[in-house]
DNA sequence: GTCTATAGCTAGATAGAC
DNA sequence: GTCTATCTAGCTATAGAC
C-alpha cells in the first residue's frame, strides 16, 4: 500500500470541476487523469465502476455540500430570517463562482447520461425547492405562494447560469441573486 | 447522381433533434445515421467537415426558424401588441414541445464544444434579448426596464427548460410562459 | 448521392509489476 | 496505492464501388 497522492475529498473535488464544466459525455478519463494528477489505472482503483461511479460520488459530495452550506441556512429556524437568506445567497455565489461555473443539473441532464442519473438529479432539485419553500413559509408567505416562489427561484438560478455563460456576463448571475433577494423583501 | 433519400431541410431537422437532446459530445455519428436514415459516408458527403459542420448548419437553421416564427412576431409593429406576445409564446411552446425538448443554448454551452460555437450562441441569444427588448419598449416600458425584462424572460425560459426536465414536469415550463405573459400585463 | 469496407485513432477499462 | 503496458470497442473520417 503506497501512500495516497490525493485524498478522497480533494480527488472528488477535482473530478467535480471537470464533470460540471464538460458534462458526462464531454469529460474523458484522460481529462480526469489531468485534473486529478492520477493515472487511469489509479482512478479505476479508487472508483472500480469507472466514470459512472465517479459521477455518482461527485453527486453525493455536491448534495452534501449544498445541504450543509446552502439549504441548511434556508431552513435553520434558529437564525434570524435575514441571515438565513444572506448566508444562502452568499454560498450560492461561492458555489457557482459568481455564475462562471456551471451546474450538475445542467451538465448531467442531457439525454445520454440523464437516464443513469435522473433519480438523483430529481431528488437533489426537490431538496433545493423544499428548502426555499420552507424559507418562504417562515418568511410569512402563504404555503401555495411559498411553493410557487421556490420553483421560480430554482428557475432563475438555473436560467441565470445558462444566460450568463452564453452571454459571457457574470453580472447577469449576480443581478439575478439580487432579484431573488428582492422577491422575498416584498 | 442518385436521388436524395432526404432533403436538406428534413436532414437538418433530424440532426437538430439529436444534437439538442444529447449535446455535441454526447451525439455520435452512429446516432446521426440512425436519426437521419443515411449512412456515415453519406452524411460526410452532405457535410464534408463532419459533426462540427452539421452543428453549425443546425445552428443556422434554428436561428432562422426562431427569427421567423418567434422574434419576428415580437418585433412586428404592424400587429397589435397582444397578438405579438401571443404568437411568440405559442411558437416558443411549439419549439420546445411544452418544455420536453432542450435548447441548443444548453446543449452546446458545455466546455468542450463551447469554444467552437460560443460566438454563434452569443449572437443567437443577443437576438432573442433584442426582440424582447423591442417588444417591451413598444409595450410602453422604460427602455432600461425593457432591457432588464428581456434578460429576465431569457433567464426564465432557459431555467424553466432545465427545471422542467430535471423535475419531469412540463407544467413548470407552461406555467413559466404564463408568468412571462403576466410580466407584460402589468 | 448512397453505399460497403476499412483505416486510424481514442475512448473506457483491465492485468500485473512495484 | 500507483504505475506502465495492453486490450477491446467505439469513435471520426476516408476510399472507392455503384
Amino acid at each position: 500500500m503506497r501512500p495516497q497522492k490525493i485524498n478522497d475529498e480533494e480527488l472528488i473535488k477535482s473530478i467535480f470541476q471537470s464533470i460540471r464544466s464538460k458534462g458526462f459525455d464531454g469529460v474523458s478519463i484522460r481529462d480526469l487523469e489531468k485534473c486529478s494528477g492520477l493515472k487511469k489505472a489509479s482512478l479505476y482503483h479508487r472508483f472500480p465502476n469507472g466514470k459512472i461511479e465517479m459521477t455518482q460520488k461527485v453527486m453525493a459530495f455536491v448534495a452534501d455540500w449544498v445541504s450543509q452550506n446552502i439549504l441548511s441556512f434556508l431552513k435553520d429556524q434558529n437564525l434570524d430570517i435575514e441571515t438565513r437568506l444572506d448566508k444562502a445567497l452568499e454560498n450560492i455565489s461561492l458555489f457557482y463562482n459568481n455564475g462562471e461555473y456551471t451546474c450538475l443539473f445542467k451538465a448531467l441532464s442531457l439525454e445520454n447520461s440523464y437516464s443513469i442519473f435522473d433519480k438523483e438529479l430529481e431528488k437533489g432539485m426537490t431538496n433545493w425547492i423544499g428548502a426555499w419553500e420552507q424559507f418562504g413559509i417562515d418568511k410569512g408567505l402563504d404555503p401555495i405562494l411559498a411553493k410557487e416562489n421556490a420553483v421560480k427561484v430554482m428557475i432563475q438560478i438555473q436560467g441565470a447560469l445558462t444566460v450568463s455563460k452564453v452571454m459571457k456576463k457574470n453580472e447577469v448571475f449576480t443581478q439575478t441573486l439580487k432579484n431573488i433577494a428582492q422577491l422575498y423583501q416584498l
